[in-house]
RNA sequence: GCGCCUAUAGCUCAGACGGUUAGAGCACCACACUGAUAAUGUGGGGGUCGGAGGUUCAAGUCCUCCUAGGCGCACCA
């Protein structure tokens, strides 16, 4: 390695090891592909975990959990989001010194997997998979669960995450599985499940019912949807009467939308407190219904009057008790149905008829109210959504297709139905209907006999629990996650399927011996059975089909003829993935020590829809099994949305592919454009092309171009830099100051896991850095000034180890290049301690920039270019000592020169002052008069006298103002042609000489020659240090300021020979030029010898 | 459907308790500057503060209604 030449190390392979130096514009996309090379090459990644140690019990771990996704396609901007979140905090806590172990997850299991296999094997029902064998199924599922794994993993390494695949989890693997099981046996045996025979939202495609979590997953689960309405009266059969009124043979009306449930009809509800009317229709009937629903059917009831004919009326209470013939004969005789029962909570009379009809199993509501008044719910659908038993009629239709022959057969009073119901209406209704989020078919409310967790039983320690998690954002701990588990239901954990855990219960097949066996491993498997669960190859596997095929005697059957049998069901994929944080490393079979010092988690993050899903089923667990939480801080981000701000959708094509990106702008900028957005902090964020494009150009080109920057006069000066901070120049000074302050910004905003703050904060530090400190510092570096390498060097390592996280691919190969070193990612997180601290010296400098940016827009105005010097320039009441050559430098006066706000001269500056009205202390006072006094401070019509002992009297428009009601400050007032006053935010002012002398004149001309000079040089493609041949001709201003400035111009172009002449005839690079006051020259560069 | 939140420049968002001329960043235009910079500096255009009423000396800010969007809950037979 040359001593003194940078980069020190680079993985451009373009630059030769003696021709040293990096491009000025690299293409950002090859120098992360070969970053990424070189740290596969050199294992950098093992390396950043194994040298930190993990200390006694692992306190020095910083333990991240990996949320599994379920790799059914390529990963989007939604994964990638979420991917740069995990490789940001376990990089930074590196660097803080942690050891941060990432191992990747799968989630393997569940109904996604299976339809994928289905699809693969072209078979559509469950029966078709028995017919194939569940082991040949399940093989399909295993196979095609990680398809894309190989993708995924590309991706992942593209987008420079560092994880560990090798080490990576499954949740089909037998330790995972066993430590599943061992879940649900210890949920089992602190009572905190049971099975149950629940009303769910049931998938008839599927074949399977679903949680209400899932139900919820996606946005379009509720779509509108036609069904068929009817309207049917029911015959009243009871011989009683209510208020003197004989019921018998008048109908009860209701209203249903599935009329596929009115051969399951058990009851019929009102609410006790509604008016109810029976009225006479021209069919000759009395309908029962509610009062205000009669208007709803004068059509029916009556089409000629102004008014029904009502028979009765009374509340529903009087009702009660009522009892129907059921409008199906099926079930007729079942016991304690057919009547009339309360249900106030469930009956309204915006919709319908005011009554209700109840099939028990069919909705929520109905199987309640069913269960309370003793009526045993019945099922005549099986579970492919076709009718069964005993509803003969139907039998093999599937219950949507039912509807039609059932309204025909209402409407004839034929087939099964009962003489004496009345179809009265039938119509068409659009309404909200939810469908499944797989297979997209609509639902249907189905009983079914499933497994639950108890969570009602402890939500409220799960409430408590919460408040030990420090959400990003926090209103999500009393927000959406709070609220979601105060309103948390049981959860339905077994799924009739065939690609999952299985539910690790036993039971007797004849209930006159009953038993229940639960099993928590595969040691208490072998113990009763005698034999683990083999698959075909003879390997431990808790699938089906294995684990079915082990069965043995009922020990609690005296007469050995009964068996205990699995269950045939398996677990919700939740399950599996709420159970990560202890399965992940087979808890508790092994790595018990370990998991004591490491649960909860440190970190998790995803997207906010894990509140219901991922965040609350590891909360569930972790609640139920160790009373503790299962993560201590969680980042939940927003949704990555289309270029046009919906949803991304790959048929609308409205987001850029996510490859093209890497090949075009890099990951880093992706990271960039991610990680700097409000989506971290809740919101959500659009992605385009532009916006990444724009994370480019503000970030990536500035620290890139510093660096370059850096590299080009280290490298002219031959001089080798070194980390310091004992430079006394005052830039120098300033810079580090800014740099401390940036790095404890940046610690801030890493610990409280605020990315964006931490971009947002580098973003203006670079902005300093380059548009400020090297602006001004050129000179020195061109003067090789050993203090202005040290402190750049120091600030460029410093912002690449601090940026490092958010950048790794770009800050890597500027890191390495300046400091030889192996990886930035191996580094230590900068102190603040070592760097200096100057807080007056900071505000001085921030003054002297509010100085140059007044006088430009002073010289902006009087149109004078800034290449043209000026006398001078008086600083007013700003504290810029010590840098007035800095100031007369940037804005190109030849003096500076400081007064105090109070001195005289100061005052004659044409200053002004200004009244304004204080409208919230003089308002209630003044009243309505308070705007004349505005107004009148505005046009000038205030006065503001001081009295001999001081005070001062002020009016404004003509009202006289109290102390307090308005203050009054200096102001520049109009400058005269010689002078510009301009003002600071702070108060102070300045003033700018503005005469041009014709001394000036010339020598402002002659640096527009420089100007021309460089800009020739620099088209001529001459390097910095080349030395020029130089020749100019013009008009005679031209030569005369060429004449007067020669040592100027020669020194400042690098030119060894110089020459004024009339005419240029010179060989070499000619070029015309406008200077000055529209002067024309020509100038002519060759290198020289 | 019920509840909560939001609506300010082309885009993303600030605008305690009502207070006078509504700001910032990005984008756009002009000029300036440039011996690292695909940069930068200065200036400019651009807003009936979602709409309609009301309270007040004064409303982007408070109240009512409406409209649009988001989120949560529920699913209604």
């Amino acid at each position: 390695m040359a001593e003194g030449r940078y980069p020190k190390v680079t993985t451009d392979p373009s630059t030769a090891p003696d021709q040293r130096g990096v491009p000025a514009s690299p293409r950002f996309p090859e120098l992360e592909q070969r970053v990424l090379a070189y740290w596969a090459e050199d294992g950098t990644f093992q390396a950043s975990i194994d040298q930190r140690d993990p200390g006694e019990n692992g306190s020095n771990e910083f333990v991240f959990y990996d949320g599994p996704p379920f790799a059914n396609g390529l990963p989007h901007y939604g994964h990638l989001l979420t991917g740069y979140v995990k490789d940001i905090v376990p990089r930074y806590q590196t660097m803080r010194g942690k050891r941060v172990e990432r191992r990747f997850g799968w989630d393997t299991h569940g109904l996604p997997a299976e339809l994928e296999a289905m699809r693969q094997l072209d078979i559509k029902t469950t029966d078709e998979i028995h017919e194939m064998g569940i082991d040949v199924f399940n093989d399909a599922c295993r196979t095609s669960v990680m398809k894309y794994a190989d993708v995924w993993q590309d991706y992942v390494t593209r987008q420079a995450r560092w994880v560990d695949f090798e080490h990576d989890y499954k949740t089909l693997n037998p330790d995972y599985m066993e430590s599943v099981i061992w879940a649900f046996k210890t949920m089992f045996d602190k009572g905190l499940i049971y099975e149950g025979f629940r009303v769910l939202p049931y998938c008839w495609n599927d074949e399977t019912p679903l949680s209400n979590h899932e139900l919820r997953m996606d946005d379009d689960v509720y779509k509108p949807r036609q069904d068929p309405a009817v309207t049917v009266g029911y015959d009243v059969t009871s011989a009683g009467t209510i208020d003197g009124v004989d019921f018998t043979g008048k109908k009860l009306l209701i209203w249903t939308t599935t009329p596929w449930t009115l051969p399951s009809n058990l009851a019929v509800m009102v609410g006790t407190e509604i008016d109810y009317v029976s009225v006479t229709a021209p069919d000759g009937n009395d309908y029962v219904l509610a009062e205000a629903r009669v208007s709803a059917y004068k059509k029916e009831l009556f089409p000629e009057a102004d008014e029904p004919t009502v028979t009765w009326r009374g509340k529903g209470a009087d009702l009660l008790g009522l009892t129907y013939d059921p409008p199906f004969t099926y079930y007729r005789g079942h016991e304690n149905a057919f009547r009339v029962v309360a249900a106030d909570d469930a009956v309204t009379t915006d919709s319908g008829v005011g009554l209700v009809h109840t099939a028990g199993a069919f909705g929520e509501v109905d199987k309640e109210v069913t269960d309370r008044e003793g009526i045993e719910p019945v099922m005549p659908v099986g579970k492919d959504g076709k009718f069964t038993h005993p509803v003969e009629a139907y039998v093999g239709l599937q219950v949507f297709d039912a509807n039609k022959p059932i309204i025909q057969d209402l409407k004839n009073v034929s087939g099964p139905v009962t003489p004496g119901t009345v179809l009265l209406r039938q119509e068409s209704y659009e309404h909200s209907y939810p469908h499944c989020w797989r297979c997209r078919q609509p639902l249907i409310y189905k009983g079914v006999s499933s497994w639950f967790v108890e969570v009602t039983a402890f939500k409220a320690r799960m409430a408590e629990l919460n408040q030990q998690i420090r959400w990003v954002p926090e209103h999500i701990k009393d927000g959406q996650f709070g609220k979601w588990i105060d309103n948390a239901r049981d959860w339905s954990i077994t799924r009739n399927r065939f690609w999952g855990s299985p539910v690790p219960v036993w039971k007797s097949d004849n209930p006159e011996y009953p038993r229940i066996d639960v099993y928590g491993s595969f040691e208490e498997i072998e113990r009763d059975f005698g034999t683990l669960p083999l698959n075909k190859d003879g390997e431990k596997d808790l699938h089906r089909p294995w684990v079915d095929n082990l069965t043995r005697p009922n020990p609690d059957d005296p007469t050995g003829q009964s068996t205990m049998r699995r269950v045939e069901d398996v677990l919700d994929v939740w399950f599996d993935s709420g159970s990560m944080s202890f399965a992940q490393n087979h808890v508790p079979f092994e790595h018990n020590e370990w998991f004591e010092h490491h649960f909860p988690g440190d970190f998790i993050v995803e997207y906010i829809g894990q509140t219901r899903g991922w965040f609350y089923t590891l909360h569930i667990l972790a609640t139920a099994l160790f009373d503790k939480p299962a993560f201590s801080s969680c980042v939940s981000h927003g949704i990555v949305l289309g270029s046009d701000g919906n949803k991304m959708s790959k048929s609308l094509r409205n987001y850029p592919d996510v490859s093209e990106v890497f090949d075009r702008d890099g990951a880093d900028a992706m990271r960039w454009f991610l990680m700097s957005s409000p989506i971290l902090r809740g919101g959500n964020l659009v992605v385009t092309e532009q916006g990444i494009r724009d994370s480019v150009r503000q970030v990536m080109i500035p620290l890139w171009n510093s660096w370059y920057f850096f590299q080009l006069y280290a490298n002219a000066a031959q001089l080798e830099a070194e980390a310091s901070t004992a430079s006394r120049d005052p830039l120098d000074l300033y810079i580090l100051a800014k740099l401390r302050a940036y790095v404890a910004e940046m610690t801030e905003a890493m610990d409280l896991y605020y990315v964006a703050d931490a971009c947002e904060a580098t973003q203006r530090f670079l902005d300093v850095l380059t548009n400020w400190y090297i602006r001004r510092s050129r000179e020195r570096f061109w003067n090789e000034e050993q203090d202005a390498f040290n402190t750049l060097y120091t600030v460029l390592e410093t912002v690449c180890r601090v940026t490092g996280p958010l950048l790794p691919l770009t800050t890597e190969e500027v890191w390495r290049g300046l400091t030889g070193g192996r990886s930035v990612h191996l580094a230590d997180w900068p102190s603040v301690d070592d760097l200096p601290a100057d807080d007056d010296l900071v505000a001085r400098m921030d003054a002297v920039r509010d100085v140059c940016s007044a006088t430009s827009a002073l010289r902006k105005a009087r149109k004078l270019r800034n290449r043209l010097p000026l006398a001078g320039l008086t600083v007013v009441g700003a504290d810029v000592t010590g840098f007035e050559e800095i100031i007369g430098d940037e804005v190109n006066v030849k003096g500076v020169r400081l007064l105090d706000a109070e001195a005289d001269e100061a005052k004659s500056y044409g200053v002004e002052q200004r009244l304004t009205v204080n409208a919230r202390a003089a308002g209630p006072r003044l009243g309505k008069n308070v705007q004349q006094a505005i107004k009148g401070s505005k046009s000038g019509d205030w006065t503001a006298v001081v009295a001999p002992d001081g005070t001062v009297a002020v009016t404004a428009g003509g009202l006289a103002l109290e102390e307090g009601e308005y203050t009054l400050e200096t102001v520049a007032g109009a400058a005269d042609d010689a002078s510009a006053v301009g003002m600071l935010p702070s108060g102070a002012f300045v003033v700018l000489d503005t005469v041009v002398t014709p001394e000036l004149a010339a020598e402002g001309l002659a640096r527009d020659l420089v100007r021309a000079v460089q800009q020739a040089r620099k088209d001529a493609g001459f390097q910095v240090e080349d030395r020029i041949s130089l020749t100019i001709a013009g008009t005679p201003t031209v030569q005369q300021a060429a004449r007067t400035h020669e040592h100027l111009i020669a020194q400042e172009t690098l030119a060894t020979s110089y020459a004024v002449v009339d005419a240029v005839e010179s060989a070499g690079d000619v070029s015309e030029v406008s200077v000055g006051e529209g002067d024309k020259a020509t100038i002519a560069v060759v290198l020289a010898d």
